[in-house]
DNA sequence: TCCGTATCCTGACACTGTCAAGATAAGAGG
DNA sequence: CCTCTTATCTTGACAGTGTCAGGATACGGA
């Protein structure tokens, strides 16, 4: 949800010329704006300053909301965790509704998100930058695991090596077309992509 | 900007400062500190100035051979590319020479290294620092997919299918065990944690 | 109305990467 | 042996970064 940020956001009844000193919801501004910013330099590129100028406030401001940076990264991945469950539910339900089919279709919804916000996938599997000591990050995160674990366990499969190769299947797909990497399945039309990622996702669910 | 700080710096005259004032093989010596700053610090916290300081050298040494920190770090995923490759062979060197098995132990190699230098995998696979048009970089990069594509079809599959689900399960298994994310597979006993990843990968072979 | 306090700003510090200019050593040609 | 050229490395500077301290502002009860 990246918005597009044309001008101020006056409160409507606010003087229009003056951005008031109390922002009114900064916290959320500055997780769409810490958004934004991780979308348009990367994670390597992102700055904390940077944030707090495309949320049209100084750069110290974030300090109260979150701490540090880390608390603000910890904060997004701790939502992003969330809209990752999101796009796998949003498969889900326009799924068959056999426990094989929707084990597939969390595959599905696994991807779109890597592909859609890649950075943020980033952020949420390969980052240290996110305090995952954090207790509601940590819960965003098992419930993620949790959704996997009881898809497979319905689907049939009861053991270690279950879970981890369809989690395995579905992470690697998701993590080198989202870095670009796997150009011999990225760089297909929408539908035959799904089609493809439906064939490999198949391979790996538990034998019936 | 600290411009009266004291330099409490004394170059000792007597004391034998016997580091020459040209180092000899800078460019390799770099090379080692900045994989060393990478297992450190990790992908994020990598400071150009911090390996200059562990070579023992200024910090704008490092500008001469390189250019700038990208062309360090494309420097030296080149280099982890070859080495990534090493892995496999390994691997490959002591399991039962028919394809299929050739084709395992591959993908173990290409754990093996993932675990073994979790961060130099992402300067690889993830880090969007590495500048991979550079000509060096590209070419040690193509060769590690050439050599799954080339196993993949010596194992019978031939094709995009095949290639993309044994290269999506290797890949996620190494990702998310170098994470830390896949405790179920990552805290088992060495030998016990092969066989596992054995059979994983097995399911996504293509079918005889 | 008034005041406590949450919110936000300004200023400073130690870092970072990169550029410019100078110092040093190695090697080539005489 | 002596100069000259070139590659190598250092020093110093600048803008940008994250974080801390202290001051300014305005919201929400009392």
């Amino acid at each position: 949800m990246t918005q597009d940020t044309p001008h101020l956001r006056p409160k409507p009844e606010a003087a229009p010329d003056t951005r008031p000193y109390h922002h009114g919801d900064l916290r959320a501004a500055l997780l769409v704006a810490a958004e934004d910013e991780l979308a348009d330099r990367g994670m390597e590129g992102f700055s904390l300053r940077s944030v707090a100028k495309r949320a049209g406030v100084s750069h110290a401001a974030p300090a109260h909301h979150f701490g540090d940076a880390k608390g603000l990264l910890t904060a997004l991945a701790a939502e992003g965790f969330r809209q990752f469950l999101a796009a796998q539910a949003a498969r889900e339900a326009v799924a068959a509704p056999d426990p094989a089919s929707q084990l597939v279709a969390a595959g599905l919804g696994y991807i779109d998100f890597a592909l859609s916000r890649p950075t943020l996938f980033r952020l949420l599997w390969q980052s240290e930058r996110p305090d995952f000591s954090n207790p509601d990050l940590g819960q965003a995160a098992r419930a993620a695991y949790s959704h996997l674990v009881d898809q497979v366990t319905e689907a049939g499969g009861g053991n270690t090596a279950d879970e981890a190769a369809v989690w395995a299947i579905a992470h690697g797909l998701a993590d080198l077309l989202a870095a670009g990497r796997m150009m011999s399945v990225g760089s297909l039309p929408a539908e035959a992509r799904d089609a493809m990622l439906v064939t490999i996702i198949r391979r790996a669910l538990p034998a019936p």
